[in-house]
DNA sequence: TCCTTAGATGAAGGAAACTTCAGGTTTGGA
DNA sequence: TCCAAACCTGAAGTTTCCTTCATCTAAGGA
């Protein structure tokens, strides 16, 4: 069978009627549900139809396969951060560093603390294969957004603007993941914000030519 | 049956012959080249016994059941880590902070790039329900062993040891899971480590009281 | 009202692993 | 040499779950 192609990850149904758009909302939703309680170890298609009130068939109009029901729930959380993070570069192009940093760890910070569950369940998600590739496409694309934002700045920078925004980017994923794993994120999640504007800002003067002696 | 107890996790026959434990040693490895070579969803028990040279039977004599295989494989390489942050952080003991923090970090930085495959491949591992627990336990000793190190630090600090200790880590991890995440972590590797060790710098620099105007 | 299309159903097929166990082989001390 | 314990084998049992498809119901235009 030459011709034979893997099957496409895409929907193989778009929602027309309103009735079905419900439909899909409730998977997605009931993913994450079960995700929570469950872990993605007992996470079965015929659970996630079960609780979404829909039958396994409906479940497989809209998703070819499993991995894409994930990658789908997994996408939908990534977009919102990389939302966040284009809305907020965009915002503060133009003004002083010491003004951008703190705005995006903040926006950072709220995004992936908004719901500290789902973001520590979507890990387990993140490690799949394909979930891999989520993960970093989106991280790329948020890089752009924070390159191009410094890039604005009115200070002159002691190194590449890639470099800084890596660095960035790596601390605030650090400093996030860090908390997600202990057990009581809400508890240390002001301490840590704190200090990690502290260090991003301590960072981010030394990047800066002006403080120079 | 009331009587009836969830499976233990711990080996279920200790290696006594030599060949056994040749055998044991085979089989971890053989878990780590398949999970390079295949990845996570591709490892069975099997496929893991037959690169062994040995039979699943075997495999099953010394370890209860696949999670089990997964988390010693893990905690094997944890361990190392662990292991040479211990080693690093008492022979810095009483040092300045200048030179505690770049040690540590290149010890880290070296013990976790030494096979930046290896590394990548078991974060697959550590997302499972049982993994995650093992990392947090290994993360924890280490931030003891840091704290341990700080507190023998002749400088002053302004903020309290764990704090730092935290956002090292976290910095050290952010770090090196960007890199590890990157398609060519070799490549940006020299690049990265360099930044990630003025970003420390300056970092305890700012919490060492000395430098206060 | 009628009919075409979209949407929903869920039992059953089938493949993929995990794990066991009854029986064979090797080792090393007495 | 001999034997008991350690070690190894791998086909088969069992479970679990993904995925399909023949069939049914609901929606909405003509």
């Amino acid at each position: 069978m030459p011709g034979a192609v893997a099957p496409s990850l895409t929907p193989r149904k778009s929602p027309v009627q309103q009735r079905s758009s419900a439909t899909v909302e409730a998977i997605l939703e009931a993913t994450i549900q079960l995700l929570l309680k469950e872990g993605k170890e007992r996470l079965t298609t015929t659970r996630v139809a079960e609780r979404a009130g829909a039958s396994v068939g409906t479940l497989y109009q809209y998703f070819p396969n499993k991995s894409a029901l994930l990658q789908a729930t997994l996408r939908q959380h990534m977009d919102e951060i990389a939302e966040t993070i284009r809305k907020v570069c965009s915002e503060q192009r133009g003004k002083p560093i010491a003004k951008m940093v703190p705005a995006l760890i903040d926006a950072f910070f709220a995004a992936k603390m908004r719901d500290p569950k789902v973001s520590a369940a979507l890990y387990a998600v993140s490690s799949d294969v394909d979930g891999w590739r989520i993960a970093q496409q989106t991280s790329k694309r948020a890089l752009k957004e924070i390159v191009a934002m410094l890039e604005t700045a009115p200070e002159p920078l002691t190194r590449e603007p890639e470099m800084i925004a890596s660095m960035l980017q790596s601390m605030m994923t650090g400093v996030s993941r860090k908390l997600l794993e202990s057990p009581a994120p809400e508890k240390h999640f002001p301490a840590m914000r704190q200090e990690l504007l502290f260090l991003a800002e301590v960072y981010v003067q030394a990047c800066s030519a002006s403080t120079a002696a």
